[in-house]
DNA sequence: CTGAAAGCGCTTACAG
DNA sequence: CTGAAAGCGCTTACAG
């Protein structure tokens, strides 16, 4: 029985342990998926044989053959800002203890891109899907939707939308540190926010920081709010051009950490003190935001908490056959170093 | 034939598009595989079919019956640090445009997981491994290499390795900056590289800057150097620890950037003017860098590049069964604010 | 150039 | 409690 070695791949199957444990392939799937119908003596057997072959079972041989997929997928904009990075990451992991493996792609912001890569992980056979955000033309979602194909969207939470949603309500946060900017004595503020086309958070967070001025009677000029790439360059760029246009800007709320980062660094380049003649918010707390110098002013969210949530309302989905069910996430502001009081 | 719609899973399959096509099963396959070897007229009733039912091949179903994997495995310290998590993007982006999908998953530095996770990963069906840098267990390496399956390590390359490495060296790049910090007059120097059991990486920089600098006269003083997670917090303490043992130091060499920017921070809040009282330098080239101020003098590696290299390798290895080609990276010094020339 | 059939490594009703 | 057999969605010699 151990003649017949020269077999190329080296691979155990359950036919080798069923063969060496004297049972039928059935019984030995059984051990796996269904210990419990056999036998005490039985199983012992079939450990025997799987210790002595060092057997580890097919995972896509068993996905198809039980019509239960063994992994999900992820499409998260970019693996740069460790937002998604890390909220990726928890998902792996809680994932991998659960037998699942998680396949994550990036789109790099071209949101155009995101479909194609939908199509692939689906015919890569992924049971499930998590998405960044709700702004995407429709037939992704349809497409989706058709495959059957669990899914939920991320980093955002929108009451209009009626995706399966795991994420926060941007608009709420940016209006609550439009709140604490206010408290602080600012009225004279400008904006640096991401690109809003296809970026429902970008949008959702200028939105609620313009919401919160015009409420409090200090509508934002259009002139004072400036989209931009998710880059510290662009915001340096866009702080001068800023100040060009209001030299008496007190406040910049920046849509994310790295452009307040971008913004911090270029005000200090100009000589501009921090936050004594300029303050600086950021949006999401990364762990440069404890780097900077000061320290950023910003909103904490918690991405790797959020995404253990999205791994486990997919796996639920996907095992039990459940729909989706959504989950608001919560933030708060951490005061650091980059908001003045003034007045 | 649209009569027993009501089957639940709505995938269509290999033997729908042959039907619909009038051929048998096969001749799909050979659309996909083998096109060729089928006359002009079949292509085209086939195609016909598949976009009539919105065909897509199940991969996993694909991968069982070639024999040919359809996925590759990564395994990363941590995905905190962009450089492992932009090198794998990019390894992901460059493999699914050749219809190969990557399992990333991160042992968080926990060195103890790699074993398990290769396991998981093989069972997964994954037809080649990248793992980062050469130090583990030898059981490791042989459970791969008796699974047959190809692999590299990454982000390290060392001579005294037989693994196949796509990755730079370490200690020259580490002894290359010891050259400039020695060449801009400094030879009080303390050392805070990361934690060097179970990282190659880590060691090797440690050895770099501590050969350079013994062999041009100035060995550091073992206490001078400090080893501490990859963390700003403990860079910061470590930073004050080793101004309390050798208050003339006039440069510090950090094992990575994020160490540079806690001793940074940490200078900076003591009151000391980096570099003009303090010399810092970095390694890694990281987003980080720029962003700092002053911004950091650090080692620059192709992240990014050697990603992509380390997927084509691993793809070749896979695809045309060759063996994995090492390859060497290059590295240089990004001369920026916080390397002062002195005396 | 094309099809019938065996097979990849599993799971799971169906019998017994 | 266990096995024989069909099947998951594909590919690929083997014939013709």
């Amino acid at each position: 029985m151990d003649v017949d070695e020269p077999k190329k791949s080296a691979r155990v199957t359950l036919l080798d342990v069923a063969t060496a444990a004297r049972v039928s392939t059935a019984t030995v799937s059984r051990y796996f998926n269904n210990r419990d119908a056999l036998r005490p003596e039985t199983i012992i057997q079939v450990e025997q044989a799987i210790n002595a072959l060092g057997y580890y079972p097919d995972l896509n041989a068993r996905a198809l053959a039980s019509r239960r997929p063994s992994t999900l997928g992820a499409i998260i904009p970019t693996t740069e800002n460790a937002i998604f990075a890390e909220g990726v990451e928890s998902m792996q992991s809680w994932l991998m203890a659960r037998d699942i493996m998680l396949m994550t792609v990036s789109t790099r912001y071209q949101s155009e891109v995101e479909f194609e890569q939908v199509r692939r992980l689906v015919a890569h056979g992924v049971g499930g899907l998590m998405l960044i955000g709700n702004a995407r033309p429709e037939e992704t979602i349809e497409f989706i939707r058709t495959h059957n194909i669990p899914f939920c969207t991320a980093w955002s939470f929108q009451s209009e939308s009626d995706n399966p949603q795991i994420g926060f309500n941007n608009f709420a946060a940016a209006y609550k540190m439009g709140k604490r900017i206010i408290q602080a004595g600012h009225t004279a503020i400008g904006v640096i926010g991401g690109i809003t086309q296809h970026n429902d958070r970008a949008t959702d967070r200028i939105r609620g920081i313009s919401q919160c001025f015009s409420d409090h009677g200090f509508p934002i000029p259009e002139d004072l709010i400036i989209e931009t790439p998710y880059q510290p360059e662009e915001s340096a760029t866009a702080l001068d051009e800023l100040l060009t246009r209001n030299p008496d800007l007190t406040v910049i709320f920046c849509g994310n950490d790295v452009l307040a980062a971008g913004a911090l660094h270029r005000a200090q380049d100009r000589g501009v003190d921090v936050p004594r003649q300029l303050s600086i918010t950021g949006f999401d707390d990364i762990a440069l935001a404890k780097i900077l110098q000061p320290q950023l002013t910003t909103v904490h969210l918690p991405h790797r908490f959020m995404g253990e949530m999205a791994a486990q309302a997919l796996y639920d989905a996907v095992i039990n056959n459940e729909p989706v069910k959504s989950l608001e996430m919560p933030f708060s502001i951490r005061d650091r170093g980059t908001l003045a009081v003034i007045n």
